[in-house]
DNA sequence: TCATAAAGTATCAAAAACGATCAAAAACAT
DNA sequence: ATGTTTTTGATCGTTTTTGATACTTTATGA
């Protein structure tokens, strides 16, 4: 049996399972412990399959980080610095936004224990919102899935009844020329309305979004501070020539 | 069987029981008590389910747990029977409303595995709905704490841009004379609002609600079908002049 | 309250799976 | 045909997973 053939019967068994076992190719297919192994090695540098101890299982997409709250400690560390230093700007009668999304969420505990409001997309906020017994508005309209922002046309009708004194954005891309950018367009669209919603607007993005480009741009680089943790000399004189940037921790 | 089959497994039975034992695993999947036991401490660290003595339940947030304080489970029981019968009146292709509350979040497990849109002004079914992976609309205002409800201005303007094939409402009071009562005016609003952008209504209502008054009114008798569980068959006549009546359990 | 049974934790050795390595076999090129 | 490259299968020491055991904690009812 050749290579290209194991593969094959390899991706549709998986696709078909959900789950193979070494056990089960090393029968089907006649070959060796070892060449199943390298097989699916193989397979999972291309990002076909995952390796699981004892087989390989459906490669899902992005679907998994939504649902999987693991992230590496340090990572969480310095969303923790954005986010504090992001909290710190609110002050007392600020009407602000929070926007969806893991670093904005880390803001909420720092939040300071004044009259404010809060407006937001963000189901995964409202928890710790109502925590802390801070006045909380939700936007209507569909959730989406995984990500748990609510989105879409009656979003962005339900976010006009509002104004904002501030707003905090997260953003997966962060680029001197393309701007702010995030994977999905409908949440790129509300984000644009909150933003001209707002007196002012922080983006809080780590090291790891700097440079990054993704596939729906949602603002200039003008058009808020950025708020980073890293931050080159020479990216950040790029960065400060069009705008304010504040770089927090070490 | 895999790690990974197991953990899915584990998962399934959890969300579609909302709580498994230990020993069923066993049974079920063929390994050891340790093994399920190492499984259902690495799940929970995973923040996918929480361990309870003698097995595992599904991991509930806080706006679930905040309006549910302790009922004696014979009420829940009857509860869960007038919600089961309420999810049966829900068809493919149905655009439903729910209300926010404890007796129409008891709706949300026995929903049909159909193509429905559901909206709701209840952020404590949001969790439950996403699991059951549940196209969901949530309406957008101002939260009020303690019940977890969205409500408000914001909400009767964001509930206008939709219509529904049936509402599901919940009640404090039920009454004969003075319709269907609930404490807070403003959740009234809410509930009016969306009966009349309703073709049909439901209401639901233990026998505990049946008889008493709360402060306002959202609707008559007549303005939706009573689905309720005891019945005295002379209140039972008076209730059957004006609307229809549902006796569901014994 | 106390006794008892069921469930939980910690630990450890056996079993299974893994990765690395190497020589034999097969495919390939000249 | 011969030397070279690629693929394969076997082996071995290491790591991970597993199931059993002993002991502790929790639930329950007399």
């Amino acid at each position: 049996m050749l290579t290209d053939e194991r593969f094959s019967l390899i991706l549709e068994l998986v696709k078909h399972h959900d789950i193979v076992k070494i056990q089960e190719l090393v029968h089907l297919t006649g070959a060796s412990e070892s060449t199943i192994r390298r097989d699916l090695t193989e397979l999972e540098k291309k990002k076909f399959i995952k390796r699981v101890h004892g087989g390989a299982k459906l490669l899902k997409g992005k679907l998994q980080e939504a649902s999987v709250p693991e992230k590496s400690s340090k990572s969480l560390q310095e969303k923790k610095k954005i986010a504090q230093y992001a909290a710190s700007q609110v002050e007392e009668g600020d009407c602000i936004f929070i926007d969806a999304g893991t670093t904005t969420q880390q803001m909420i505990e720092f939040l300071p224990d004044k009259e404010i409001v809060v407006v937001t997309n963000g189901l995964m906020h409202l928890e710790g919102l109502l925590l802390k017994e801070i006045k909380t508005y939700v936007i209507g309209g569909v959730i989406k899935p995984r990500t748990n922002a609510v989105i879409g046309r009656g979003a962005l009708e339900s976010m006009n009844a509002y104004r904002f004194d501030k707003a905090f954005m997260g953003a997966n891309g962060v680029h001197h020329e393309f701007g702010y950018t995030t994977p999905d367009p409908e949440e790129a669209q509300v984000k644009q309305l909150a933003m001209t919603l707002s007196r002012e607007t922080f983006i809080l993005a780590d090291e790891g979004k700097l440079g990054e480009i993704a596939f729906s741009k949602f603002a200039e680089m003008k058009d808020g501070t950025l708020i980073t943790n890293e931050l080159d000399d020479d990216v950040q004189s790029l960065y400060r020539k069009q705008t304010k940037v504040k770089v927090v921790g070490s």
